[in-house]
RNA sequence: GGGGAGAUACCAAAGUGGCCAACUGGGGCAGACUGUAAAUCUGUUGUCUUUCGACUUCGUAGGUUCGAAUCCUGCUCUCCCCA
């Protein structure tokens, strides 16, 4: 295939970019590319320790889909063995190894998911145990001259750690080499990451040289902005939006985030033309409002298509904005003519974790039943067939009782 | 190899024999407010229980005691200093 002229590419290449090092190797390697009518390797590796993807992955999937559109290889490393070792990079502790077995199961589940974002069927994936389960003890300990303890200690991860007095563990060390081991193994032409992952880029470049191979272009994407707005997207930060929430989620958290994270998430994490998006910025600062309301639809489009985001929207506008009973609420049976405890009812629809959790919910008044707050903690309610009440429990729990 | 310090709830961190289900901060949850599930303010935050109260929890296993997160012993893990 013909490659689009390398002005074009880089524009789209550098959307979002934090920095390219050195951007000059990657012009150089774009033009030899369109010359030979050889498509570049643009590696990236994955840790799959946690399978569940959300948008902060996505940004640089999405580099790397947007690399595979311009007809490049896009190469994704699982890194089954790396995962054995665990990546210290942005962890304050030592991560647990896992498990061959585990290591399997999440790395198939996040390759169905990935296939959200990348084009599968164009996608080479490969597993690092193929090539470094092989090496053996004196290959390591050859790989590890090549790295000064000096230049480890440099990264900021390891240094805040040992000023922390947290336990560093040898084995972690041989991370970056590891992963810089597998850019030798395939010959990377670019390799991806976040700007966490500046360091272990640097390292697949640096072996690649000592083995005289052309060094890799080093590409790093913004760590994404939790929604939050403080601290980057994570499950465990729980201020993550999971591509595989369901539509209402996605369009409810979307519309959370800070009103000056709105361009960013437009240009990090949706498809909208690179053409469109100064005037998205224009209007996320004249008009935030609307203009988030198009990011989450944006976003939920993505990943569900125009009609489940416009239902998202309706769904969201109904329950959250004008406070009304959303169309999707579950059914709960209640025996006619019964009187039943509506703790139990809440218990059984686990909308509460504990009915102490619950006690607290419905003092603090965060229980009602058709718009009137229940006062009552131990309210019975009785139901004649047919008739139905909406409950109401914290602020998006919602069901019809029905009286059957 | 030697010496010292430490492990407390989701996280951080007080507490050194009964007043401790355990100060405080963060986070979470709820209420008010709002264009928003943001910000802010207020309340709340082990389980069971209508109340009283009962039960489980301070690394782990035992022990001392009327009574232990707090004292003793073994074990596991971590950090620091010296070599």
């Amino acid at each position: 295939m013909a490659f689009l002229p390398v002005e074009e590419q880089l524009e789209i290449i550098k959307r979002g970019t934090v920095e390219i090092v050195p951007e000059n190797e990657l012009v150089e390697k774009l033009k030899q590319s369109s010359k030979e009518n050889r498509p570049l390797k643009i590696k990236l590796g994955v840790d799959p320790t946690r399978p569940d993807l959300h948008l902060g992955h996505s940004v640089i999937l999405r580099k790397l889909r947007q690399f595979q559109d311009l007809g490049h290889e896009a190469i994704l490393i699982i890194g089954g063995f790396t995962a054995m070792i665990g990546d210290p990079t942005g962890q304050n502790t030592t991560r647990p190894p896992l498990t061959i077995e585990e290591v399997e199961e999440n790395a198939k589940t996040y390759i169905e998911q990935a296939a959200k974002i990348l084009d599968s069927e164009k996608l080479t994936l490969v597993n690092n145990n193929d090539w470094l389960g092989g090496m053996d003890f004196m290959d390591v300990i050859r790989l590890t001259s090549k790295m000064t303890v000096a230049r480890m200690i440099e990264r900021d991860d390891f240094s805040k750690r040992f000023n922390n007095n947290e336990p560093i563990s040898l084995h972690e060390f041989l991370y970056p080499l590891a992963q810089g081991q597998d850019s030798v193994y395939l010959k990377s032409d670019v390799e991806l990451g976040g700007t966490d992952q500046k360091f272990n880029l640097l390292v697949g470049r640096q072996l690649q040289k000592d083995m005289d191979l052309e060094p890799q272009v080093c590409l790093m994407m913004p760590l994404l902005v939790g929604t939050d707005g403080s601290a980057k997207m994570s499950k465990s930060y729980d201020n993550y939006i999971g591509i595989d929430e369901n539509p209402n989620d996605m369009y409810g958290k979307s519309l959370s985030i800070p009103d000056d994270l709105i361009y960013t998430y437009f240009e990090l994490v949706t498809d909208v033309p690179v053409a469109d998006l100064p005037a998205i910025k224009i209007k996320a600062e004249r008009d935030p409002r609307n203009a988030k309301h198009d990011l989450a639809f944006a976003i939920t489009a993505l990943y569900h298509g125009d009609e489940a985001a416009k239902e998202a929207r309706n769904h969201f506008e109904q329950t959250v904005i004008n406070k009304q009973v959303p169309d999707d609420a579950p059914e709960f049976e209640v025996k006619a003519g019964e009187e039943t405890k509506l703790m139990d009812i809440i218990s059984e629809l686990k909308f509460s974790p504990s009915n102490g959790e619950t006690r607290r919910l419905i003092k603090q008044g965060g229980v009602s039943l058709d718009g009137d707050k229940v006062q009552d903690v131990h309210l019975e309610i009785t139901l004649k067939s047919g008739d139905e009440k909406v409950l109401k429990v914290g602020k998006r729990k919602f069901a019809t009782l029905k009286g059957v």
